[in-house]
DNA sequence: CGCGGCTTTGATGTTCATCAAGTAAAGTGG
DNA sequence: CCACTTTACTTGATGAACATCAAAGCCGCG
């Protein structure tokens, strides 16, 4: 990986910035200013760690560009992954103002910008200015909400189900294209999906046999999509 | 059920109000005192439905006294437990800032005291007081979190650890008690762990022949609590 | 007393994890 | 640039885990 991750950029202009419109709406012109002044920008490289479970919680994050899985590692040394997200998500952790420290791990699955505002100026906000904090609730509501009905929309589903589920997901909700290319493994799918890769991969060749998708490597193109749509519901 | 349900109480004194720890801290006299005048409370009989999935939200709900189980029913008309959860607990939904209904049911699995502020007020509060909007923020994320993590160690685990898992779930967050009567049939803890209730039965059935829980219908022994958590670790 | 719902257990077949072995692809060092 | 190592992928075979179906017992309620 490269020095670039961790040194901090601060080049974009936040009164104009895409990111107002989520969160900092409702912000003066003065408090924009200071955001600016105060947060800082990330950039990680695929594959790079964003933060880690157990560090302390510094910073509020927003993703601003690339793609991103949230995750954590069972005593047994098992990846479970939560959710993989786009911009512009609020990825910080869930429990950024319950807790001290990150209890789930956040890593980028393509190159991905975070802006990152120090903690405490966030709470700062909130103390202050009532209509950030509204805004920031149903931001953190719906991202909380999302989380929660992907796990049960995963449990509810069998193998076929939810490998149906996964291909659907990534189609619609993250490439908005029935030709894409995996940001995952066949592994973290099986890690997303809660099952183990060789059935995973099992599925996708029973996919490709039957004509539902064509997959060669990780370049995915959904061919039957109503087909898959049924195993997905069936499932 | 009964039509004492659905009469609102307003007899308690919410500047003595145990909640006020939680949520209503920071707030000045005369909020508590305008809480106190809007708040409704709810009672509602074991059994009764709190409300429904796709009622508009009028109240920002929290549970008093009782037990209640938030859950949803799938198209195909099975039920999934999403938590189980008492006092003091937050369980309006998650989804009560960022949408106008319910994604998700509640009712009481036991007699249950549900206090219920007007949205708008609660809203007004968050404008008005920051103190009390950062205390709701952090309420919100520990709930959500808690259910998000629920999911996770349900996921994780086989039959038997997952039921294992729920055993020592009620004994240790709910009962604080080896021995407690299961506020739930099996069906729904197999709704709960998304296993089927005859396996649930099963499990419970070998439980009871290698010694480790005495099981009378829904009264319940945990006899060997070791055995148990290895079973809840291993699984 | 009878009915319906919950519980229990057994039998059966499906689904899934695991192990193993082989292939392809991608990074590493000489 | 090639040999080497490692990692991801793939498939088959096997047994374990789980769902489903069916039948019977139990209990509460009208």
């Amino acid at each position: 990986m490269v020095a670039e991750a961790n040194t901090p950029k601060n080049n974009c202009k936040c009164l104009s910035c895409e990111l107002r419109n989520l969160v900092f709406t409702n912000l003066a012109e003065d408090d924009v200013r200071r955001v600016c002044e105060s947060k800082e920008e990330f950039s990680y490289l695929k594959g790079e760690i964003i933060h880690s479970e157990g560090e302390s919680i510094k910073y509020f994050k927003y993703l601003k560009n690339g793609l991103v899985k949230l995750f954590r590692v069972t005593p047994e040394g098992n990846e479970q992954i939560i959710t993989i997200t786009r911009p512009f998500e609020f990825v910080s952790n869930t429990n950024a103002f319950h807790e001290e420290r990150y209890s789930y791990s956040l890593s980028a699955l393509e190159d991905s910008i975070v802006c990152c505002v120090h903690i405490e100026f966030i709470k700062d906000l909130i103390l202050r200015n009532g209509k950030f904090a509204l805004n920031l609730i149903s931001s953190y509501a719906r991202t909380a909400e999302g989380i929660i009905s992907l796990g049960l929309e995963i449990r509810k589903r069998n193998l076929a189900g939810r490998t149906a589920f996964v291909l659907l997901y990534f189609s619609n909700e993250i490439y908005h294209s029935r030709i894409f290319e995996l940001p995952v493994s066949r592994k973290e799918i099986a890690d997303l999906i809660s099952m183990s890769s060789a059935n995973v991969i099992r599925t996708f060749s029973e996919f490709r046999r039957d004509g539902i998708i064509r997959a060669n490597g990780r370049n995915i193109e959904i061919i039957d999509i109503n087909k898959l749509e049924v195993i997905s519901r069936r499932g």
